[in-house]
DNA sequence: CAGCGCTTGTGTATCGATACACAACTAGAC
DNA sequence: GTCTAGTTGTGTATCGATACACAAGCGCTG
């Protein structure tokens, strides 16, 4: 910039200036300048310089609790990020995502991260990330995520949900089984009966276990008779062969409670593969009401991840909402489900 | 960070070292440090300074032709930027998404970013975010994008793939479809008959349709009598609508190439719907060998957005391979063809 | 004790831009 | 002719860190 200022016969302030405010320029010496730019293949102001001086990178960070690509992977997580986009579109701020490996790696790259704020994806309660973002200082949020360390947290109540889908889900079961989300960035694949709550590391998996057992309890049916299969990926394929092993087994489920649309979707083609009849043999819920949902006639719960990714943007972009918004749910009830009289 | 010296007794340079190198600082005054950066709350370097002084910011900047939320939505586009994802988690970098709104905000955007390199996302010949890209002077790649400005190009050979591809889809044909991904950033839906190349501003959907249309005249086929139905969305509602309008109309389809398996998955629905045998009725060819197409058992042209996802990663961070690759495809004839002999 | 290498702390210069206050000059008002 | 206001260009002082070269201290070798 200062060779370009020389070249032009100005001032390095006034080079500066046709950049960031032209309007205070003459017409004839941006001219000028802007020539001698071209002439020395000048690329315009170093954003990086720009930053420090000002203050304001212009870029919001998303922290993903688990895998970067489980971002694009994870159908969940894709419709809560396209709500964070949205936001960053319309305010002309950039989005970076920031690659979690749960390596030690992950808290220095949250450390020297250039960003405005922090936007953190579902993680678990003993995540240093967690820290790592709360020591930036900066505006952050986390959705659904552990609270505590004096971060906002954005999430409807999933335990309250739970406990509603729950009731339905479990209208005349009497071998249910919740297909769940991991409990800990383990993911292993596994089927536990009546886990103690607080082996549960995810707050999203533990709200709605919680939730779901509640609900099972509820009329004096004894706790243990309701299991947990721990998915390790949040998709319909795993949805699917999970449910058909259960459903080879010993104690074939007749109500599957999943944790989302796209386990339910899974357990639903199982059930069809195994000749059952959906609700009369299995009863399947979903959560989240997405197209798949829909699609299927799935009874799910329905929310707006979308609508939450946005608002979480806003919040650690520094723009909070006047009102501080409670994010809503309910339960629709479709075709997989029996009726409550039952 | 200045202050922190002072507190500590030592000099800025000796607590610069204490987190960029602490190797090179005793034990013991890095303690001293740290201590006096714990009282005074300071949070570590800052990292747009660091950047500034390192000309390096470990970002790595994904434009995308649409709007950002298309990232999410359009299941090609994730695909690809799992890939990119991969190798930003690799190498320890952030992924920064460029939102682009079509406004002219987006190339001071793109200007202003803090990257270390671009990654361009099929976009269209006149976008003017590509010369801003170029003009930045960085490493950048475009995905099956317009070349020209000196950035190299990444992608399978379209013509070739779509000219094999279309060879079975046509087999027996007589009213020969093509769903279309939209020929400019317009994105009208409409339905054209052999319309010019010239029109599309879209290089892929350029590519597809020169290959589509030179396997449908190959045989010496009047070049009108092929369609081209023009898709403003990229998924497989879009495409059963539209393919359920052709089948209702004057001269209902007989073979279907979509450019993607959403569409052709689309185009199935709308098939069944209408009661119409696959292949016998109608043929339908997809794009991608995604999921979708496995499980529809759908004829496509299977290529790995993935792998070349990461390979675009690697050459915007300025590690490219040591030998250029060209990436792979091949057709996957499954059950939605006819033979070739009919 | 000279000489060498290793560890550890310190100045200095610089990365590239912008906020701010000020100076020079042109117009128009009275 | 003088004063006020508006336009346009220019110094100066940072923004917060790091590369590099150098110096001091220390333990060893011969």
């Amino acid at each position: 910039m200062r060779e370009v200022a020389r070249a032009a016969g100005v001032s390095p302030m006034t080079v500066s200036y046709v950049y960031s405010r032209p309007e205070r320029v003459s017409a004839e010496t941006a001219a000028r300048v802007r020539a001698a730019a071209r002439a020395l293949a000048y690329p315009g102001p170093d954003p990086t310089a720009r930053s420090l001086r000002r203050g304001r990178v212009g870029t919001l960070g998303v922290v993903l609790g688990e895998r970067l690509t489980y971002a694009f992977d994870d159908p969940q997580a894709a419709r809560f990020l396209a709500g964070v986009a949205d936001v960053c579109a319309t305010e002309g701020v950039g989005l970076t995502l920031l690659p979690t490996t749960g390596g030690p790696g992950d808290v220095q790259r949250v450390a020297e991260a250039g960003v405005d704020g922090f936007v953190v994806w579902t993680t678990n309660d003993d995540d240093p990330v967690l820290d790592a973002v709360a020591a930036r200082g900066l505006p952050a949020v986390v959705h659904s995520g552990p609270s505590g360390r004096g971060l906002p947290v954005v999430g409807i109540d999933d335990r309250a949900a739970a406990a509603e889908v729950g009731r339905i889900a479990w209208a005349g079961a009497r071998r249910p089984v919740v297909l769940a989300f991991p409990l800990d960035p383990g993911r292993t694949r596994q089927l536990l009966e009546g886990p103690d709550v607080g082996e549960i590391r995810f707050p999203v998996t533990r709200a709605r276990w919680e939730g779901l057992r509640s609900a099972w309890t509820a009329d004096g049916r004894a706790p243990g008779h309701l299991r947990l299969a721990v998915c390790p990926v949040n998709d319909a394929r795993e949805g699917e062969s999970f449910t058909a092993d259960l459903l080879a087994g010993a104690a074939p489920p007749d109500a599957i409670a999943a944790m989302s649309d796209e386990l339910a979707s899974g357990a639903l083609r199982a059930a069809a593969a195994a000749g059952l009849a959906v609700p009369t043999d299995v009863a399947v819920t979903g959560w989240d009401d997405g197209e798949a949902a829909e699609r299927a006639g799935l009874t799910t719960v329905a929310q707006s991840l979308r609508e939450q990714g946005a608002h979480c943007a806003r919040i650690a972009l520094g723009r909070p909402p006047a009102w501080p918004e409670v994010p809503g749910w309910r339960v629709v009830v479709r075709a997989t489900t029996r009726p409550l009289g039952h």
